[in-house]
DNA sequence: TCCGAATGAATGAATCATCATTCGTTTCAG
DNA sequence: CTGAAACGAATGATGATTCATTCATTCGGA
């Protein structure tokens, strides 16, 4: 069930008329950079070839050198984005001694990896479900990946006696959804605060007691029912 | 500043060759229902005006009598889906009197649109970037009013002394991305529980401590920078 | 009451523009 | 020189939009 142990996923099947691996690297990179950026502005379907071509400096015959089709630029696109989550989470984490830390640690390195990649993010919300069902299962599966990482912090916290013993998969989905939130509501967010503000007031909400000691007495009886 | 005082609002602007107010309701009611079943299914590019038509039981020149364009069909397909949790969310709140019941409600009756709606929630996410900035604006004016309501819940809360004085903005939002989670990671929870289910276990996680006593302790200094 | 305009809805084949994709030609490194 | 790499004009499909036509009414005058 395991699959490939992180090597940033590569080609993941796209099939290229080149050989030398070097190059289809570097002009892949280039390509999907170039994509990756236009995706997000206009959206996959409205965003031609012709214009990845142009932004990335390239002809159009040359995109079909490396990719099979649009929707391989596509795929590799988006697995360029997860992958970059998946790296940085664990690197920003580090292994701290604290659990605390290094949660709190995680949810920023997170925050942070959107923030510098909101216009993708957004991309990766919007055009998954334009890809093929076995490519959309690996964007899932990439996606799972990284939850995990967020999970295992807090049930390192709960070990350590740190967290009470919460709902942990709610809790993960919970902040998986407050970092992409940054994203998706940047236009909300943005010029407001900075992320780190953001990561602040949320762990701050997120962690602490909302419900008043009086508070807590009224809602027993409701969740009774 | 204030904008139209709710009425589920009808045509925002989109012109129809036909004169007879009523018809125009039904027909455009129709070719709507279609075209968020399609659009939600296939996405708004991958569908085709002559899906739409067929799925509405109607030719494709009927659909240009009563839309301009295509980006019309979607705007007020959009536009309905938003129009109906604006409509949802208070009746079902109610007025009971306590403004943690009231809390209560408001979250399940915003899960539960979303529930019978995830496709059309889905497609809101997806497709509000295709529409002119204009309309984009005028989608983003109406989540507002969406997230107002929740705020006021919590802002009842608080003031009754049932609530902390917690940072209601995020709170809003993470009541909000929590409901939209449930269409966004359909996939992941639908299966493993119920809506109602979902709520109550997010709601646990939301509103209690997640810190032990410990935790906040060692919590402090971690804020102080 | 009845009949031939006149109006406005509805139709769907034809038009027209826009791309994805191909492929014959050109470049250039070795 | 030779072959791989790059180019970009030409091709073909697709799909939004139009429009000439049909169909169903309403209406006014005899």
């Amino acid at each position: 069930m395991a699959v490939n142990p992180r090597t940033r996923t590569a080609s993941a099947g796209v099939k290229s008329k080149v050989e030398d691996r070097a190059l289809v690297d570097r002009r892949r990179r280039q390509i999907v950079n170039a994509a990756i950026e236009r995706f997000g502005k206009r959206g996959y379907h409205a965003t031609t070839i012709s214009d990845i071509a142009q932004r990335a400096g390239v002809s159009v015959g040359l995109i079909y050198q490396y990719f099979g089709d649009k929707e391989d630029v596509l795929f590799l696109a988006i697995l360029e984005v997860l992958d970059s989550y998946l790296e940085q989470i664990p690197s920003s984490a580090g292994s701290s001694g604290d659990p605390l830390e290094r949660f709190r640690a995680a949810v920023h390195a997170y925050c942070r990896v959107i923030d510098a990649n909101v216009d993708a993010t957004v991309l990766a919300y919007r055009e998954t479900k334009s890809l093929r069902k076995v490519r959309r299962n690996l964007i899932k599966q990439k996606e799972h990946e990284t939850n995990a990482l967020i999970a295992a912090c807090i049930s390192d916290c709960i070990r350590a006696g740190l967290f009470e013993k919460i709902d942990i998969e709610l809790l993960t989905y919970q902040i998986v959804m407050f970092a992409h939130a940054w994203a998706l509501k940047a236009w909300h967010f943005r010029g407001k605060m900075s992320v780190g503000q953001y990561v602040d007031r949320g762990l701050a909400v997120m962690l602490n007691r909302v419900l008043t000691p009086r508070g807590q007495r009224e809602r027993a009886p409701l969740r009774a029912r």
